[in-house]
DNA sequence: CTTAGGG
DNA sequence: CCCTAAG
């Protein structure tokens, strides 16, 4: 009697870390080095950009068209050597805690079945799914060492027209944490092929969960109105397409997600033990290896709503004007329609946790309890990107894998913490460390920091700490793809997210303040935010900007990320020093960029300098997203006057 | 911490 | 944007 589960990792029911806190003061950049060094002490969430980026540096490619599938395919085949980046990952213990490594793949591997799955970011719907889904079977995990790629492969070839299984499409268990309930509350899980308990039950309860209709399909693709059990147990891969609704107003540009179906820790997760799950891969793992497991796919699906907000002032930042925009846009031709649900999908997929599940660890069983953690989700520093309108997604795509990779430059390493403190001690045991399967999930915490070598050296040392380099990752060719519209897609959602609250027209004085939110990521880092916990109006994923000493990590012997002035910046610049003068940047900081956490008063005094420079040089020498030459007159007049009349004590007027 | 300027 | 001397 295999008992096979369906995890519905992808479906962002956890919890997530906390939400957002209020904002410090808003005094330059002293706090930044400040801030808290508390990055998910939350839920004890594996807040790790190392996901993504070893996603980057292993996952599958995205295809923008069809036809660039197989090239893609072939190219991976050949240079993706998952073993490259292979996990120096830690061994806390005598746990080892491989994160991405090919030796495990076959158990990882097993563990995508029962994941949600969402194919592709292609897939705009059910017709479409399927009948890309009816040409070829079904893929079939895999099995052996090359499993991964196998999956990988077929999941191609069967998804082909509709994409390849994107970022954050698998589970991963990481066995470093011990959790009574590892599975409570993050994922869906449910009983299937039990017993008596027939598979339909459990997609009934599926269905119930995730408030929407569930198809089931056979390997022939064609819907089967009962799960049929199977010996070797079922795989159970779930797809997800996300519908978009069309949305008339054509004026706003910000959009908002809101994916209902996404939240789904409010109905109570049926409870499921760490052990089930690992013998339902095990045993998986175990029969699959002669008998391929029947790959199964259910559809869910999902309604993805697009509210458009109101105004949106020129953009605070170039990627997000040509993110919006080029949503937008392709928003209103059908034909592109696609393109959002790509970054949709996208984002979707970023959000689905991973986790990972640890065969090996079954045999550890040496008299020490078993410690299994489980990843939930991760944060991702926020990036930046310039791009013109009339860069291509292909741009787009490259330009955030660049930013990427930029971000993950001198390489990340995973640090545990423990109640919100560093371990130090790397040798130490889990057992001396105190975690032990009673350890309380939120008192463990992970948290990306900068590698303090230069490169990858310390993963040649027994650092413990997965030691994430993009030296080990070839650039753009095929790991750039799809990780960077992921990682493109959670910008634009955290922009839209932003400028949704931007309502504020950045020429009034006394409300100029630009939007908090957007400039608050500042903070470093947008946390996938499975679910704020209630309320189904919350959307099931909402980026939460969090503020936190990682991002500070990352800054370190970093130069800041280049965010050029927009207009309304500028705008609300000039109408400050008009007000204020040219010598008292603290104060044009505090009125007009108060929110604007990335903006110091040394930065505006910056911008002014060169918006003096700019206004008196040639149009055509100019450079950027031009500034109206209205704001540069005003830029000249008030520079004049205010080196003229030297700031008087215009003081009292300002306040 | 702020300013003011050069790099 | 960064770095820093100065105040």
């Amino acid at each position: 009697m295999v008992a096979s589960k369906v995890l519905f990792g992808g479906f962002p029911g956890y919890d997530g870390p906390a939400p957002p806190r209020a904002m410090r003061s808003s005094r330059g950049r002293g706090e930044a080095a400040r801030r808290q060094s508390v990055v998910v002490p939350h839920k004890g969430r594996f807040e790790l950009l190392a996901t993504v980026a070893g996603r980057i540096l292993q996952d599958t490619g995205v295809n923008e068209g069809q036809d660039k599938l197989k090239a893609n395919e072939q190219e991976s085949l050949k240079e993706n050597s998952p073993s490259e980046i292979d996990s120096q990952v830690s061994s806390v213990g005598s746990v080892t805690n491989h994160i991405f490594t090919d030796k495990r793949q076959s158990a990882t591997v097993l563990c995508v079945a029962p994941t949600v799955v969402v194919p592709g970011q292609l897939v705009m719907n059910e017709e479409e799914l399927q009948v890309a889904g009816a040409k070829k079977n079904e893929g079939v995990v895999g099995q052996g060492e090359n499993s991964f790629e196998n999956f990988r492969s077929e999941a191609a070839a069967t998804l082909g027209s509709v994409g390849i299984i994107g970022l954050g499409n698998m589970e991963f268990e990481l066995p470093l944490m011990t959790q009574e309930k590892p599975m409570e509350k993050n994922v869906i899980s449910v009983e299937c092929c039990k017993e008596n308990r027939g598979c339909s039950e459990a997609i009934g309860e599926v269905m119930a969960m995730l408030d929407g209709p569930v198809t089931v399909m056979n390997e022939a693709s064609s819907s089967i109105p009962e799960f049929q059990s199977s010996e070797s147990g079922d795989f159970m891969k779930l797809a997800s397409p996300i519908y978009l609704q069309e949305d008339k107003d054509e004026e706003n540009v910000s959009m908002e997600m809101e994916d209902k179906g996404i939240v789904v820790n409010e109905k109570t997760p049926p409870s499921v033990a760490t052990s089930g799950c690992s013998k339902f891969v095990s045993s998986g793992l175990a029969e699959g290896h002669n008998s391929r497991p029947m790959l199964k796919r259910v559809m869910c699906k999902r309604d993805v709503k697009f509210s458009r907000t109101k105004k949106m002032n020129s953009s605070q930042h170039l990627l997000q004007e040509t993110m919006t925009k080029k949503l937008k846009n392709s928003y209103s031709k059908a034909s592109d329609a696609q393109k959002v649900a790509k970054a949709v999908k996208c984002t979707h997929l970023s959000k689905t946790s991973i986790k990972r599940h640890h065969t090996d660890m079954e045999s550890t069983d040496s008299g020490s309890s078993q410690v299994t953690l489980s990843i939930k989700s991760f944060t991702v520093p926020e990036l930046f990107v310039d791009l013109p309108e009339s860069a291509s997604i292909l741009n787009l795509k490259r330009a955030v894998m660049e930013a990427a990779m930029n971000l993950l430059g001198g390489g990340l390493r995973v640090r545990v913490l423990l109640q919100g403190k560093k371990v130090p001690d790397e040798g130490v045991t889990l057992l001396q460390m105190g975690i032990s399967p009673n350890t309380k999930p939120e008192s463990l915490g992970f948290m990306l920091e900068p590698s303090p070598l230069p490169t990858s050296s310390s993963a040649t040392a027994e650092d413990p700490l997965l030691v994430l380099s993009h030296a080990a990752s070839p650039p753009l060719p095929r790991y750039a793809n799809h990780c960077s519209w992921a990682l493109a897609a959670i910008h634009a959602q955290m922009d839209t997210s932003c400028q949704a609250k931007n309502e504020l027209d950045p020429t009034s004085t006394v409300t100029s303040n630009i939007s908090q939110e957007s400039f608050e990521g500042e903070s470093g880092a947008i946390v996938l935010h499975p679910s704020m916990g209630t309320g189904d109006n919350l959307p099931g994923l909402a980026l939460v900007p969090v503020r936190q000493k990682m991002s500070c990590a990352l800054e370190v012997g970093k130069r800041r990320m280049r965010r050029p002035f927009s207009v309304a910046e500028v705008e609300a610049l000039v109408h400050a020093v008009e007000k204020l003068g040219t010598g008292r940047w603290r104060d044009v900081k505090l009125r007009a960029f108060d929110q604007a956490k990335h903006r110091t008063y040394v930065d505006l005094k910056d911008k002014w300098k060169t918006l003096v420079h700019t206004a008196r040089i040639a149009p055509h020498q100019r450079r950027g997203e031009p500034v109206p030459q209205e704001l540069l007159e005003r830029v000249i007049q008030a520079h004049s006057y205010w080196t003229a009349h030297a700031a008087k004590q215009q003081a009292e007027l300002d306040s």
